[in-house]
DNA sequence: CCTACCTGATTGTAAGACAATCTTCCGTGA
DNA sequence: TCACGGAAGATTGTCTTACAATCAGGTAGG
């Protein structure tokens, strides 16, 4: 696990598609998130930062900036002087994340839904249409990402500055989540028809059928989740 | 402005009520903000790195690390190798604000109205009593931390794990529109008796009702900001 | 007057050092 | 044998110094 492009041979690790360049800090964040998503960092494990400075090849300064920001986000737990975990989350809290998910998605909506010229409408359909094209992806990362990047441009649409400023912690704990779900990350089949079935439901342009179709997304999926940690307390 | 306290004989910048210590990045981070609600930093001012951890008193990676989850929270503006500035919203940006306030609010008040024990709308009633308590003490910083403390105690109220990790942010935002109206600073009176109205609607424990008045808290005051703005555009 | 280059300002990153805090292990005494 | 205290190791928190990278502004030359 390393972020230095000549010790992999060319390709950094956050792979080709980036185009602008990231600094070394927010590459750090990146590899980092990955890790999370493939399942190679798991809720719960420990980690240090010498031992993330070291197999990333950066210093301790950097690594300590990028992971004060996902402690901020909530990927990372810290505990002063004694080291680092990844998050996991409980029953409870998943359940939490559903239900402000829904009312956040709901918020966007409702600015969507209020455009009278139809171009944050438009706005949606292009992130449907970047979704499809990497839903099925054989890189299991560029599937949760391209799932993440369909959320955000939902909130997007709305054009709601504040919206948008809470989306890095909200992604944060979708992320953490879909940890927690291993079948989840595995049915890129059922992903893409759960998002499907969303996109038709936010094309009636009827609120109470988009309602609908979030809870069943998102909070019908977390309680589908909470049955399947079942008796397995993550904190 | 710096944050060692014998540099200014025995009481911390941060004044006597913390209780736990807290670090020297979390200091610099109190400090700054201190600084923007007293409007000694304000919007659109330019700092560095430099300037910042001399006149604190801290090193400059320390500094960093502050305003790096100053930046993330949206108080601060970056701009690689060129500086800092303190952010300033536009009055698109506070309206924004401010539905997506109302919005988040009101999912606090759902999960408080949907507790049959009476136990959140009993934090709400505690975080009424400590708000009275520093509602009009002298020091403007206390009262707008009086102020912020109150908001929190409802979203904390909701015992919703992401709503409460999304508040770092929304109480950044908070503090930037509250920069921008001076006048909201200077009338504690105002201050405490549109929250009382607010405390009365929670009280009717109708959401209707509540969801009026934080539409009148928030939506409103914010359209009454942008008319006082009026022609300055801050962006 | 315009363009190019140089210098200054500032951030980004690193290395090494040491202080602070917490945990674990070992030794001693009861 | 158990409990307590102290020491050592692990890890973070903070600092200092240094240098690379990038950008902006000013000056000089054409």
């Amino acid at each position: 696990m390393s972020i230095n492009a000549d010790e992999r041979g060319g390709v950094p690790p956050w792979g080709p598609t980036v185009v602008a360049s990231v600094s070394r800090k927010d590459a750090v964040g990146i590899e980092i998130r990955r890790a999370i998503i493939l399942g190679r960092l798991k809720p719960g494990d420990k980690l240090t930062e010498t031992q993330l400075a070291t197999s990333l090849g950066v210093s301790r300064p950097t690594v300590r900036e990028a992971l004060n920001q996902l402690t901020r986000e909530g990927l990372i737990v810290q505990e002063p002087y004694r080291g680092l975990r990844v998050a996991d989350v409980t029953k409870e809290q998943i359940r939490d994340i559903a239900v402000a998910r829904v009312g956040l998605d709901m918020l966007a909506i409702d600015a969507i839904l209020a455009d009278q010229t139809g171009r944050r409408m438009q706005i949606v359909e292009e992130g449907w249409e970047q979704f499809e094209r990497y839903a099925f992806h054989p890189d299991p990362v560029v599937q949760h990402e391209a799932h993440l990047a369909f959320h955000r441009q939902i909130w997007a649409a709305s054009e709601n500055y504040l919206l948008l400023k809470l989306w890095p912690v909200t992604e944060a704990h979708i992320t953490l989540a879909i940890a927690e779900d291993q079948t989840a990350r595995d049915d890129p089949e059922r992903a893409h028809r759960v998002h499907a079935d969303l996109m038709v439901a936010i094309r009636t342009k009827d609120r109470d059928t988009i309602e609908a179709a979030f809870v069943a997304h998102t909070l019908t999926s977390a309680e589908e989740l909470i049955t399947l940690l079942g008796g397995e307390e993550t904190q």
